[in-house]
DNA sequence: AATGAATGAGATTTCATTCAT
DNA sequence: GATGAATGAAATCTCATTCAT
């Protein structure tokens, strides 16, 4: 039994969360867009998602998606641009306690974004599209350097006496690299690090022994 | 619908690195194209490898491409099956010194086959397929769980007293996230983690202080 | 990997036969490639169509085709559905005269589906296909069951006294197989039965001979 | 998994019908093929079944079939020119027995070919493909007319009177027609005429009512 | 902004047939 | 006769993108 025609429910189909007085500012309309893309771009990878597939999702035409991003790149540029701050969020002061590094740590890496809600999914895509996308590559990296830099904030005020550069740096690459893996392995189901123990270790690494 | 009879001789029948006997029993065709496919699908991605292109590069035409593997994931299955071990092949033996905890931790590293000149592009085909393609998520976490027991039997023989079960694994998972980043962080450019230094800090963080 | 966007505006965006308003809503497009797929169904059997084929007949582009059939068997399926009604579509008491069986039953011969004009097309694809496509089968069945159950009550308002239950229904199924038989001979230029004779002879068949 | 090579279990299956003396006159291989082609285009069509598959069931390489059977039509000819007389092989004279016009009808249904363990297979062939391969159809009608003239005779041998020429002709086309629909029904699963009582019918349209 | 039919390039896959051994 | 790799035309189907309304 075939449809005589493909049909589309269309803006009827508005969400309850659509303005009351019946106006539709294409604000919605767009994020509706940009969810769809999300999920499934994270679920499928970008390159097998189609754009009517995402259309479908999001409740809108195929046509109108067009409107709001021409190319279907766009769709994974935005995502990033708007969706995923290449810089992380949390400010060091409000993070690193005094005298324990390790702690901080811990605390690190929960209140980075790769821990929000939504962000399994973003990083599903991130790490995905990074060998063949150049501009998520370049998201990638500037993540990793912001939270480089945000590790290294940290373990200054965390550490009981000043740290010496190269081991600082060292220490906050090697947590970040974790911190992104685990970020990784949550996309494939692989087991994920325990980063307690890893912050005891990096933590461990900084303690002079014997005070030198 | 009669084909026409095929009138082209084909270009590629004969290749330079032909049998001297002139004989082809199809081997060497079919890892020339297994090595096209590599290439490709690791600079690409799988899906946005067309197969056309594929057999383009191997010079043998469209077709045999599928005498050889009936469907385009065929490719992909065949690659991690034949080409990419899913246990690491060198022994802890070989590798683990004992008394040298971080040294052979980096040895480990340069061992595994992650460093070896394909394996670079087969990590790519790893890391980007894991989240899509089931097998090859279970794949890549076999790979996980071999290093990870490989690491184990290293520290156990680089150690100089025996070490705590608990602390070990945390030792050797971390190692290992460390090792996996460093070879998906290299498909996108990232920066890579001084592994020479997480050696350090995983061994500094089993060496007991004051005993204990 | 990006289309290349459409260049060409297409010939056969418009036709002669298009709606006076320029406007097109899809509904005259499906129905020429409908009814260019009968056609050629038809005449070369459905597997020995090409779908590229229908769609040059019916002058849409091939992409289009898919659009409103995604798979070619919903070609087959929906001319089926919309094309051939299961149940014949004349009443009984427009048919039958009381008291002359063999007259009767030739004006069923007539007025049946099977004769209108696309019927022969339509009877073909029927047959030919009813062996290998399960729905096509079931149709046909459906079909045979309804003209049975018709020609039992054009019998009994046509009969002079009530029939034999038995007798009446062998000569119904009599009947219609030499119905069914008339249409698919007709496919393949084979002779056709003389269905007035036949009418006569089932007919015959129901007088009592000695009011037996 | 994939198989590193396609295999083919080759001659060395051959089956225990093979000559004692090891040798292999390629009489057996040709049936053989006739065999598996027999079995698949009834089942699934002649279009729709792959040559490859008819060599795979025939346990012979794909190369072997098209030496016996230079072109792939050359299978569906053969099969009806070597295992389906166009002509009836039964005799009229073994059938009918003067004075019992509707058994001897019977017995003809029985004895004709269609009813022979490996007919409804070659018949489902002849009516599927009578309308697309121009010389199925001819072979089609040849039975028909066969037929018909077989039917003729065992009338004419069976009536208790001289027959009208005309009557004894229109009988035995309503005859052979319901014959054909009955082989042809068989191979959709559609019910099948009650021949016992169409050969009742047909016998009483010839018995002149009132002695005319 | 909204709509969905239209477009055509290109993707994967199939397959009859050939041919060197 | 036997073998199976090789060949390339063609089939079905997908999809980003456009455009008239």
């Amino acid at each position: 039994m075939t449809r005589a025609r493909p049909t589309h429910v269309g803006r009827a189909a508005r969400r309850a969360t659509a303005p009351e007085d019946g106006s539709n500012d294409g604000v919605e309309t767009r994020s509706r867009i940009l969810d769809a893309a999300e999920d499934l771009i994270a679920r499928d990878g970008f390159d097998a998602t189609p754009t009517a597939q995402i259309a479908a999702r999001a409740e809108v035409p195929k046509g109108l998606l067009f409107y709001y991003f021409p190319k279907k790149i766009d769709l994974l540029r935005t995502l990033l641009a708007e969706r995923l701050p290449a810089h992380p969020l949390c400010a060091a002061a409000d993070i690193a306690v005094h005298g324990d590094v390790a702690g901080s740590l811990v605390r690190l890496a929960h209140g980075v974004d790769l821990s929000r809600p939504d962000s399994p999914v973003l990083a599903s895509i991130l790490f995905r599209e990074a060998g063949t996308h150049p501009e998520v590559g370049h998201h990638l990296r500037a993540m990793h350097d912001g939270l480089v830099e945000l590790t290294e904030r940290v373990l200054d005020i965390a550490a009981a006496s000043p740290l010496n550069h190269r081991r600082r740096r060292e220490a906050a690459q090697t947590f970040v690299a974790l911190l992104l893996h685990s970020a990784n392995a949550r996309r494939f189901d692989g087991p994920l690090p325990d980063l307690t123990a890893a912050a005891s270790m990096v933590s461990s690494s900084l303690v002079p022994i014997g005070g030198a």
